[in-house]
DNA sequence: TACAAAACCAAGCAAGCGCTAGGTAATAAA
DNA sequence: TTTATTACCTAGCGCTTGCTTGGTTTTGTA
């Protein structure tokens, strides 16, 4: 697999692209669609990428790196067991409402419009978001904030989180922290001490 | 609205597009791979159905109806809450994962491929459907067996259950009822007493 | 057995799709 | 100032898409 370069150009067209997959779906979103909001001409685009596919995987690739920034920056300095459980539950929405949001979203929801080429070379990162979680999952369980399977009670909670592209708006009240709180309290069935 | 006549034909052209949305998703499904899985041509498609969109607005209808179905009745005979909830949650699952299951899912992924009218259609089943949830988990709150707040509860826990369509295989060793189980334990901190 | 309605086919149109080829303009290194 | 590289445009090709039209076959009904 040949690196592709990482110019700045190239960056602006991903976040832009971004944009667009999350509010349209890839499939309906055009070359054209994505030229002409970048202003430039639709075959110009394939100066940068060798084709669509390649844009929805720097993407999503894009959307896995913050993401795994994210969790790894709010649970960094945090020991106490239900500290991390909220911090990582907080970190996960804010990748998912919060500025940038774009990307991670388009990760979730177009996983099933990539080749099997391109599935392979990113699931590496996704796993390695998910082991972090897996960690703080383990951890919450032993300290009785949760009940069950840790891999079990991963996907229960992610599955949970990711939906929440589904009807969260921050702005109807609920802010990001509020939520977070909120899911905690469900989870673990205890009100989080910030 | 002119409501459509339900021939058999009918029926057994929703089935089959109800794979091929659930496998292909409906934007990549072609109206010519439609037909060939029928065995028709693809024109006389156009002669059961007025458009494209047509055919998924007859699956998630389809879908969605029997969801109203199964929750009723694996609710209804039962009196305790905790055996309530485990059988709203085991209903669910069987339609994302039993016979049949693939309506549901369509109606569950492909809900934004809706135009703005259809969903206005289908709203008030998909209305109808969470207001049964709704009721079962206010029980189950006064009963002390959830935390939080009724409307996020419902969201939290239908998002987790619907999130199981992207990784649940029945096959696995794991079989519906299980994951029932296993699903309310990590909900409630306790475990189902069947 | 006649006949209307329903189900289907053959052929293809117009529009939109991803992508390419061959050239020009802008930028930067030598 | 030359030269190489990068960025972009013009024009359009080949293909697929959803859907239509006008006619034929099948089916059910009286």
């Amino acid at each position: 697999m040949t690196i592709p370069k990482q110019t700045n150009r190239r960056k602006e067209l991903v976040t832009i692209a971004a944009g667009l997959f999350k509010q349209e779906s890839f499939d309906r979103t055009t070359v054209r669609m994505l030229a002409s909001a970048t202003g430039i001409k639709s075959g110009s685009l394939f100066h940068h990428f060798k084709d669509k596919e390649e844009i929805l995987v720097a993407v999503i690739e894009g959307g896995l790196e913050t993401s795994i920034e994210v969790i790894n920056k709010q649970t960094a300095d945090i020991e106490q067991v239900d500290q991390r459980l909220f911090a990582a539950i907080y970190g996960h929405l804010m990748t998912l409402h919060g500025e940038n949001k774009d990307a991670h979203i388009v990760s979730i929801i177009e996983w099933k419009s990539l080749s099997t080429l391109s599935k392979s070379h990113l699931i590496r990162l996704r796993d390695e978001y998910e082991t972090i979680w897996q960690g703080i999952i383990e951890q919450a369980l032993e300290a009785k904030l949760l009940e069950g399977e840790a891999h079990l009670l991963r996907l229960f909670v992610l599955g949970s989180l990711n939906w929440t592209i589904q009807w969260f708006k921050p702005e109807q009240g609920l802010d990001i922290e509020q939520l977070a709180a909120k899911f905690y309290q469900s989870l673990t069935h205890q009100v989080i001490n910030k």
